[in-house]
DNA sequence: TGCCAGGCCCTCTTTAGGGCCTT
């Protein structure tokens, strides 16, 4: 109950349709506001990686030709992820990544995604921007790793989650923020916030 | 040939345009 996995990728580029494929996928389960579990491998695509993304992350075009296939590492995620819900920072891009890779392992998404970028613009839109570093920073939350690579980024984007659930708690004094009501919130305009929440409380018992 | 992401959000908007965010 309550468990969300949160996900990050690193690829060749922005865009699955022009052929951008994954170079490394992080993830990790949360539960209330605990990491209990973690996955993480490169996953050879047998594309090259162009050179500024090489320098971007660090994951170079040799590491990946020891890494395992695609195929083989989204069917480990698939069997990590079961039917958990879940989170990325700026989500419709894993989103686009996720769905194009397992649609080539003949696997569905069945589960709703949560976006931690969507979120934190409408729980703290006095920061100066919402990149991901920005607000493990001015949420003085941990660093865990390198940016720019999968499961450092998935580490951190489960830190800033659990700070929106803690915030959210405590700002509207409810007993709990599960997955469904993050997924509502997060369409919500910043004005529409209270009332939703108003809603939900009644529906869902918070 | 030349171009090329895509979803969200704001505003000098809605018959649109541009910035943000991800690699």
């Amino acid at each position: 109950m309550g468990k969300i996995v949160i996900i990050d990728f690193e690829t060749t580029g922005l865009s699955p349709r022009l052929g951008d494929r994954a170079t490394e996928v992080g993830a990790v389960i949360i539960d209330g506001h605990k990491i209990i579990d973690k996955y993480q491998s490169l996953m050879n695509a047998g594309i090259a990686i162009p050179g500024f993304i090489q320098q971007l992350t660090g994951i170079t075009n040799t590491m990946l030709r020891q890494a395992p296939t695609c195929q083989k590492v989204m069917q480990e995620l698939a069997d990590f992820i079961g039917d958990m819900p879940l989170a990325a920072h700026n989500a419709s891009f894993d989103t686009l990544f996720l769905d194009a890779e397992w649609e080539r392992i003949g696997y569905q998404r069945r589960q709703p995604f949560t976006c931690s970028l969507l979120l934190a613009r409408r729980l703290y839109p006095h920061f100066p921007d919402h990149k991901l570093g920005t607000l493990v920073r001015h949420l003085k939350l941990p660093t865990t790793g390198t940016y720019h690579r999968a499961l450092a980024d998935a580490e951190m984007t489960a830190s800033l989650l659990m700070n929106i659930k803690k915030d959210l708690q405590q700002q509207y004094n409810l007993s709990s923020v599960p997955h469904e009501l993050l997924c509502l919130l997060q369409k919500t305009p910043k004005a529409g916030i209270a009332n939703v929440i108003k809603k939900a409380r009644l529906k869902l018992d918070l």
